[in-house]
DNA sequence: GCAATATATAACTATATAGTTATATAGTCA
DNA sequence: TGACTATATAACTATATAGTTATATATTGC
C-alpha cells in the first residue's frame, strides 16, 4: 500500500465500500454456514427480495460471493473466506474500544436475544424445509 | 462475527465506511511515515484544507488517527497500525483478481509515475521545510 | 403452450455525504 | 492589544445509493 496512485486508492475504497453496508454484512454473515439461495437470504435479511438481489449483485461484482444457478433457484456462497479475516480484524479493533465504551460493549455482548432467537428459528425452518 | 445483531452490524459497517473513501485512504497512506499536520496533509491530498479537516475529524471519531495539538499546529498520526493489515488484506484480494484483469493490473503496477514523483517532491519539500 | 415460482432489473424517492466557499476559533509573535 | 497563521466548522450543492414497488426474465411442471 506504499505510494498507491489515486486510481488504486479508489479501487481499494470501493472494495471497502462493498463491506460498508449493514445489509450486505448481514447477507455475508448468513452465508457463513454455507450457500443459500435468494429466497432464503430474503427471509433472513428481512427486507425485500429486490433489495437482496441488488446487494448480491454488487457483492458478486467484487467477487465477494459466488453465484450458482441450480434449477429454479440461484445459490450464493462466500467466494473468498478471507473476508471474514477482515471482519474479525475490524471486530477486534472495535472490541479494544469496547473496554472504554460501556454502551457499545453491551450492544455487542448482550446481542439482542430476541433477534438471535428469531434467526435460529429461521435457520431451523430453512433446514427442515 | 457469529450472529451479530443489527446494531453491531451497523457499527461494523460504519467502521468499514470510514475506510471506504479514497481521500481518507490517501490521508492514512500519507501518515505511514509518521505524523503530519493538517497543512502538510492538505498539500499532499491536493484538496481543500476544510475537506481534509472534515476527513480527519471522522477518522478521529473512529480512533483511526490520534490528534495532538502542538503549538500552532495539529499533528495527526496513525492510532492503530493494524488498519494497514486491513488494507493489505484488501490489496491482497484485489491482487488475486489482477491476474485475470489486466487493466487493473496495470493500474496498480505501473502506478502513475508522475504522481509518485510529485509525492516524493512534496515529501522532500516537507522535510527540508 | 400455460400457470407457477424464483430471480433480476427498471424507475423512482429519500437520505447521506464529499466537496466547496466563507467564516469562526485558537495559538503565536510583534 | 492587534496582525498573522493554522485548524475547525457552518451552510450549501451535487452526487451516489439504499430502499421501495412494479415489471421483466428464466426455469419448472402440467
Amino acid at each position: 500500500m506504499s505510494a498507491l496512485n489515486d486510481r488504486s486508492l479508489e479501487y481499494v475504497a470501493k472494495y471497502f465500500k462493498a463491506l460498508a453496508e449493514p445489509m450486505r454484512l448481514k447477507v455475508l454473515n448468513a452465508l457463513r454456514n454455507g450457500e443459500k439461495n435468494v429466497g432464503q437470504l430474503t427471509e433472513i435479511s428481512g427486507c425485500t427480495q429486490a433489495n437482496v438481489s441488488k446487494h448480491l449483485s454488487l457483492l458478486s461484482q467484487y467477487d465477494l460471493v459466488k453465484r450458482e444457478s441450480r434449477g429454479n433457484c440461484v445459490f450464493y456462497s462466500i467466494a473468498d473466506p478471507s473476508i471474514y479475516e477482515l471482519c474479525e480484524l475490524v471486530c477486534g479493533q472495535i472490541a479494544k474500544r469496547m473496554i472504554a465504551e460501556d454502551d457499545i460493549k453491551k450492544m455487542f455482548i448482550e446481542a439482542d436475544k430476541l433477534q438471535t432467537q428469531n434467526l435460529q428459528l429461521i435457520e431451523k425452518k430453512l433446514k427442515t424445509g
